[in-house]
DNA sequence: AATGAATGAGGGTTCATTCAT
DNA sequence: GATGAATGAACCCTCATTCAT
């Protein structure tokens, strides 16, 4: 069936050609911005002409989107382990936390850049993009809450306002996640700013055995 | 000398209407983007003609950076009550901590939907709106910095990474005035929410007395 | 007659202003063209408001109109002498050429700035403004044309093509003109200037005795 | 190599087009003058969108610039000829002028209007643009110059100041270019207009064995 | 008469997308 | 499938002129 061969291997030739715009677009994107970027940038920096993206993608924002969801998939992936097996005491959770963490950071250390452009760019994109990305934040923040209720049942963690808090959490990880993205926090060592963050959502700044009273 | 009364009228006029362009123009930025907003979109729904814009604004840009710098004045102008005394106790550090934060809250109160606008699309602006919304974000972060070492100096704080604390710390609050601003905290009273955050950046939300083993 | 004085009052005193801002708008278009003047440069140079200009031009096109006007009925009057007693020997010829040409030169001295102005931008501003110059220049050529017929008659002159030669004549005071309105000529002086030409348009450039053969 | 050919047919094309794009254009901008002309006019009349001619000029002013540029060159290869044997005797001085100065008409023949425009509007386009027109001029009275002197030394030539004699010279080349080019000459005979003028320049009006005496 | 705030038509330029080859 | 030339809608800003005070 040399037809069939041929099918196939032109399928694998138009996916390997699709990633490698996708590659080099979302290096443009970085470099330029995202209003910034030309479709012609991408194009010539590709070697290709600039109707071959429109064979490929259906609009300049249709490779963002694409660029997205790669991301998005990534990142939420390394919670499931997390969710496989609820960690079932303190030094557990702590651990749980450090080791997701510590995933998500690494996974997302391969596209900094990219990760940089989504959460600067990202909302002010349009709206569309902007409630995509805002849903994504939604599905973390209910994970931290999910996670912190049942702390909270369990007894290892102070009832609170998990509402609160879990966006709390949230905060924290895209803020520290930005900054992180832009080199802003190269002099700390990955696991040492994991573990501070852990430990700080974990225990607060404040004195312990002082925090009490009021 | 009525020329005398007729300029201070005028400047009175002049002002008054400068004003009400910015409280237009950070209305229909708020709803359509800056990128989205056209000049004659602020200006019809101003009722003026759209060079009148250009008779108080030097152009587009100049509007948003009046905004934004009316804005950052009055949000670091929050913090300087609590630089004026630092408290030396651990209850007033969390005293003050939520005045401020309540201070802040109520300023910004004024100006949800610029706020929102500000957090969303400044970073995506251009290089230098982004650098100096960073500037900001830098300066609120240096100042949490300074108060955390003056606490951990008095003992009031457990010792920690500073650096990655206080920009947590920023990371919480904006993020959490982003939500506000954007009404998704409508149910959580005020104070309540302001006290459930400092409280989690004191505390951290793990129990207490089992938060130390490892 | 108090009225009847006022009244004469008065319009002395709009003949003043009105000469002031036309000396004022002549100086503002000399220095940055015709085009590159915001009707708002002359009435800001000329302490007056925007509005102002209006009452005593019809729009920004009048201004330069009537400057232009000016400057045509001091050029052309210089030649009235001349037109009253015809030369009536080869030395007179030269005689009152010099002459002429000397007084054009020194009333347009004093406004070198506004005759370099007309030359350079007069046939660029429109249509109409264009007409207007060429008219002038014709009624320029027809002059030297008159004179030159006269002198070929009385013999004093060679036959030539009139026509072509007195819009020769023409071009090479415009030229010179501009150039000297530019500052181009400031290292001759002046009467060297305007004996050179007319010594050049006489007698040419070529050696006399010699220049017959061909 | 189809695609060689395809190549090397695409260059042709688009060198087509773009003279094409710059023929319509000068005829636009002699018919409405250059201020006068909108890029999308010069796009409707050559049939092509707005956004067509971006593609093969900068700006509005690079089409300018580029005919002008066309132009220049044309003009001035004229006097190379002229450059290459220096003359020798009055009557090839002559002879070399009239051949020199009828090339140079027949080449600005084809292109009247557009010379037109730039004798015109060129002074007035902007600084930059008259700069450029006017070190046209100042090589061209550069060239005449040193012929002049060149004949003065050789003595086929009367004594001058050179440099307000070929200021003159110029200055007539370009009035009667001008007026030739408006159709104000068209009842001469180029051959009649040129020596003519070649005729005035070396031996001027007056009557020849009279001139000399003042 | 004088003012200057307000106006809004007008135009050059950009760039995502289409489509003929 | 790949190309890149062509497109034209979209948008910011300028400035001569008007007019209410």
């Amino acid at each position: 069936m040399s037809s069939e061969l041929r099918r196939t291997r032109d399928k694998e030739r138009r996916e390997r050609r699709r990633q490698e715009l996708l590659d080099v677009a979302a290096r443009v994107f970085s470099r330029k911005g995202y209003h910034g970027t030309l479709v012609s940038d991408i194009a010539s920096e590709a070697n290709v002409g600039q109707g071959t993206i429109y064979r490929y993608f259906k609009d300049k924002r249709d490779i963002l989107d694409t660029l997205f969801e790669e991301l998005v998939e990534r990142v939420l992936s390394q919670f499931s382990e997390m969710s496989a097996s609820l960690p079932s005491s303190d030094a557990e959770y702590r651990e749980a936390s450090v080791a997701a963490l510590g995933r998500v950071v690494k996974e997302l250390g391969r596209e900094r850049e990219l990760t940089h452009l989504i959460i600067r760019e990202g909302p002010a994109i349009d709206h569309s993009f902007a409630e995509k990305l805002g849903s994504l934040y939604e599905q973390l923040s209910m994970l931290a809450r999910f996670y912190l209720e049942h702390a909270i049942e369990e007894g290892f963690a102070r009832p609170c306002d998990t509402k609160v808090v879990s966006q709390a959490l949230v905060g924290i990880g895209v803020w520290m996640a930005n900054l992180w993205c832009t080199g802003k926090l190269d002099d700390v060592a990955l696991d040492d700013l994991v573990s501070e963050i852990v430990g700080f959502a974990f225990d607060g700044f404040g004195k312990p055995g002082d925090g009490q009273s009021t």
